[in-house]
DNA sequence: CAATGCTGTTTTGTATACATTATGAGCAAA
DNA sequence: TTTGCTCATAATGTATACAAAACAGCATTG
């Protein structure tokens, strides 16, 4: 997160291609030149070489004899990257109940709960995408370990497992606001059992929460049609 | 894999960074320097700097201000990459046992089994290692998830978390040999799992295989001084 | 007619020169 | 003595020229 600034060249071809990717502008299996590239997004060959190689660590690009292509993603995948973020997401919560020291560690992402709660009374939709991916990032912290804190951002990377990846552009529906609502209090048991020493309790609500975006997912590629401008994320999945 | 042997001079590079930092070669906090390396690889700094890239991916290194350093590791970092090994081969056993679909999609697999079975009857140690990689490269591969075989492997070139990463160069005691017997029932075990589906017993039992590599650490840790020349890995490890 | 090899073209891989930014030493002033 | 500034130096970031390799199309040959 820090790097990134610095690299002011490498940053800006890394956003731009994410984007287009994640827009469908860019469509799977579409390969991508570098000269032609470097043309468009007038950034030479160098910089735009790293934010390439970037992207095939996030696994958007694959590099196939010599060129890059655009990963192609089926529904599974989509679902398969859900789960690996709830298995994860459990073992950071799981390890966080099993090493926390001081339960004050547990103080500044309770703040957050009850941010969560206050932005959810006011229906300030926006604002909860925020909280929801501070609330995620805490709970990877806790763990006690960066090797594992660090694979649970990675996992969150992925192209619609992040814990905010569509809420803010569904259609906002009285059954996906439930869905907040449940959601939350997800959140509040995690933490309950992370205080209690309850590992795998944690680990298994932690699980259970990342099914939430699944079915997120599957709400809006059932209206892929309906929800294409809305989430055009979709593009990128196939079928 | 297949793109290493593509890139010659990234490659060289790659290898020869990777192989000077798990031999102790570069100490932890060590800085970098691109032109410097540059001429001392005989690699211009393009294909270096992809190399270092791709070092920085795989957490040998970190990038600060701008510049790379080689990455400290402390013993508790390779207890939790194992850790995490172990939580990411046990998922992958568990979707196995979950969505198998026609028993024979493990012949493959009982084959390798059959293989260490009769390697560990004539002792051959070197073979054991070979063998015992492509056992856990198989399980991954039965996970039905690309995805999840990809973060599988990720885990696995982690520095220490591979599965045969210590026992090649571990001193071949009695105890030691032991352990690989009972690696080796656990493996039929959850090979045993997942022929039944029975997902949830996968999952514990890969997890528990991951932590007698924990023990080998433990154990070569424990001698570091008389190993120091058998795993020179351990330089690499703080303290 | 099929297969194979040649050649022009395009694309990626590599090297290096240039630009920009960070760093640290030295000195001056408080 | 310490602190802050300035400037020299050296590092990384960027651009581009050149080399090598892959690819496609065509012609030639069996």
């Amino acid at each position: 997160m820090s790097k990134t600034q610095s690299n002011s060249q490498t940053y800006k071809a890394l956003d731009e291609l994410r984007g287009r990717i994640m827009n469908g502008k860019l469509h799977g299996g579409d390969r991508l030149r570098e000269v032609q590239l470097s043309d468009d997004l007038g950034i030479s060959r160098t910089p735009l070489r790293e934010a390439l190689l970037q992207l095939e660590q996030e696994g958007l690009l694959v590099r196939g004899r010599g060129g890059y292509t655009v990963r192609t993603f089926t529904l599974a995948d989509v679902f398969d990257a859900i789960e690996l973020r709830g298995v994860l997401e459990g073992t950071a919560a799981r390890m966080a109940a099993e090493r926390l020291g001081e339960p004050s560690m547990l103080n500044d992402i309770k703040q957050t709960l009850s941010d969560l709660d206050a932005v959810l009374e006011s229906g300030q939709a926006n604002s909860y995408d925020i909280l929801n991916t501070k609330f995620h990032m805490q709970l990877a912290q806790l763990c006690g370990s960066f090797i594992v804190e660090e694979e649970v951002e990675r996992a969150n990377r992925f192209p619609f497992a992040a814990p905010s990846a569509f809420p803010t552009q569904i259609e906002r529906t009285d059954r996906f606001l439930a869905s907040l609502v449940v959601g939350q209090q997800q959140h509040r048991d995690i933490i309950e059992a992370i205080e209690n020493g309850e590992g795998s309790r944690a680990e298994y609500l932690a699980r259970e929460h990342a099914r939430l975006a699944r079915r997120n997912v599957e709400i809006a590629y059932a209206d892929k049609q309906r929800d294409a401008q809305n989430v055009p994320q979709l593009a990128l999945v196939e079928g």
